[in-house]
DNA sequence: GTGAAAGCGCTAACAA
DNA sequence: TTGTTAGCGCTTTCAC
């Protein structure tokens, strides 16, 4: 095995090539400093000892680790992976690793990992739907570079913030559900310490009032499918009549068409469902769920930018607010409408 | 903002209790050496200057990094976040972190990859489905302390391996439709690249020959919903009399099921399908997937174990093979036992 | 064009 | 119980 493997390192190459360290540090960062001869010599060195720079070394050294933190709640609900790419691509690009790590939904956990983060000196994190609370959020950052949240907002000198705008996607989705005229309406909150949980409630509440209507019953669960069938079970065993449902994402959304289906209610006819996050799954699911959609892999595109803009300390920009888009799909389709909803492969 | 936070280091606290770094080294590592009372101030002045001890330094001192590294094909694919979250459940309980990166398919990032997380002196990696070649392969592992691979096997000293067995997961499939009675099997054969995909047609074939029929077509397509469906198009076209399909897993089985369904062709009626995996997605589409289930957070599990045994040094097993299971859903089922094909939420 | 010295923060090994 | 020395591998600074 290969536990011994003593790695070279630059004294090597340099002893090799009877020069010193340093001009071979120069050579290979390609920082000139050397007669054609001996970095032809030293890069051919280098690779026959397939030496490897020692990242450790040198962000002792240097005081950049080259990693940035990622914190997601739980990377088994579809929307974190489409984040992560998008943060990964660009981090990628720009010579940035992720240390990636999941929450499970505990903020206990959660300050922990900022805390392991910070062990670690990752250059920034990028904190994705924090459960901590603002006070000791922002305690937990202080010993940032940089840091970047997602669907949170401290203080712009603690971090920068990408938020989607939750309010108002929440109040469109409740209009559209209005529009169908759909009055005896119920919403799956999801987690009761999601920020944006709270967030979408007010905007629902603000669009019915706006029409003089309820304001409609909450039920709070896990942001999962089970949690979702959970919810769905308990509204529909107390409310019979209720008639739409607004979700907090599309995972609790599918998890109501799925109580829906197995206890023989008709989507949408009986009732009408709308999630939230726009994952590809809605699309699979039949009825097809109409959502609120937004563009996770742009989102995560954009987090990584805005973290490398503040480890540069730049700060053109320190709140990012993205609006979801209505998309309509069967699970809120009007009748004639549905005929349509079928993908074309011809 | 935070960018000239200097962090306090061993030091700092040492001049602020009177004492030497060492001693403080030694209390805030729990390794006794100093009386009651010095440890108490020191610990006290620890929390309260906000002591964070530098990883980068400490793994520089002792080799040891306490970050695996994890590379995967597509943290998009419903397979990887489960495979993941078992890795790092492990992992975490010993005190490790993971860095993450995905591949998106391609050989040659891969290679890049695993030099990257060399010169980050990852104390382990674990490949899931490596693209490259054998000897490539070997020859990027030489420099890792331990290496486990997942769907690949290479020497021992090399590498430790979890593997499903493709092979007879495959061949149980093609005997479930055999039995099923259908003759004009095809195959969504997956990426030309993955040796688990060769594994897969090994199993098909030799079910077939071994009752005397045909070996199916085959098609190659990418691993995901859109490969699966232009893979379908294009068998169905061409041999429209194909009555089941066997597919490279999940994702190309539904993106198979989609096809059908645009092409107005009842499932599993006109045709069977069967996917590979058993990702929760394929309890969501109807019909519901039949699958080779695997359970993939057990083989996370699995890996970072290996992986942990081998940076110990000790090689206890350094090859662990899965064997799928078969769960018969509605996209197989023969019509009488359809009926009973819906969850039950009362 | 090339090298020597010093130090990043921490800790093992050896004093005292 | 506590401190001193030295060094992990690299790079910045200054000198040759």
């Amino acid at each position: 095995m290969n536990s011994k493997v003593s790695k070279t390192k630059l004294a090597d190459i340099a002893r090799a090539a009877g020069v010193s360290p340093m001009t071979v540090s120069r050579v290979l960062n390609g920082r000139g400093g050397a007669s054609p001869e001996t970095a032809a010599k030293i890069e051919q060195l280098a690779d026959e000892m397939r030496y490897r720079p020692n990242a450790v070394a040198r962000a002792l050294k240097s005081d950049r680790s080259g990693i940035i933190g990622v914190v997601v709640p739980d990377i088994a609900n579809p929307f974190f992976p489409d984040v992560i790419r998008g943060v990964e691509s660009v981090a990628m690009q720009n010579g940035y690793n992720l240390l990636l790590c999941n929450v499970v939904e505990s903020a206990e956990r959660e300050l922990n990992l900022v805390r392991i983060l910070e062990t670690h000196r990752v250059d920034g994190v990028i904190l994705c739907s924090a459960r901590l609370p603002d006070a000791a959020l922002s305690k937990a950052l202080q010993g940032y570079k940089a840091a970047v949240l997602l669907n949170r907002t401290l203080a712009p000198e603690t971090a920068g913030s990408i938020t989607i705008d939750y309010r108002a996607g929440a109040a469109d989705a409740a209009r559209h559900l209005l529009n169908l005229g759909r009055r005896k309406v119920a919403v799956i909150g999801g987690p009761t310490t999601s920020v944006g949980a709270a967030e979408r409630l007010e905007g629902i509440r603000s669009a019915f009032l706006s029409v003089g209507a309820d304001s409609p019953v909450v039920v709070h669960c896990m942001p999962d499918i089970a949690g979702g069938a959970a919810a769905a079970a308990e509204l529909l065993k107390a409310h019979p009549d209720i008639d739409a449902l607004i979700c907090y994402n599309d995972l609790n959304a599918i998890g109501a068409l799925q109580y829906c289906e197995a206890t023989f209610r008709s989507v949408p006819k009986d009732i009408a469902v709308i999630g939230f996050d726009g994952i590809t799954l809605g699309e699979l699911v039949r009825p097809q769920l109409s959502t609120m959609h937004v563009d996770k892999y742009a989102i995560g595109e954009l987090c990584m930018r805005m973290l490398l803009d503040r480890i540069d300390g730049k700060f053109i920009q320190h709140r990012i607010v993205v609006r979801p888009e209505l998309i309509v799909r069967t699970s809120t389709m009007l009748e004639q409408q549905a005929i349509s909803g079928q993908v074309d492969f011809a």
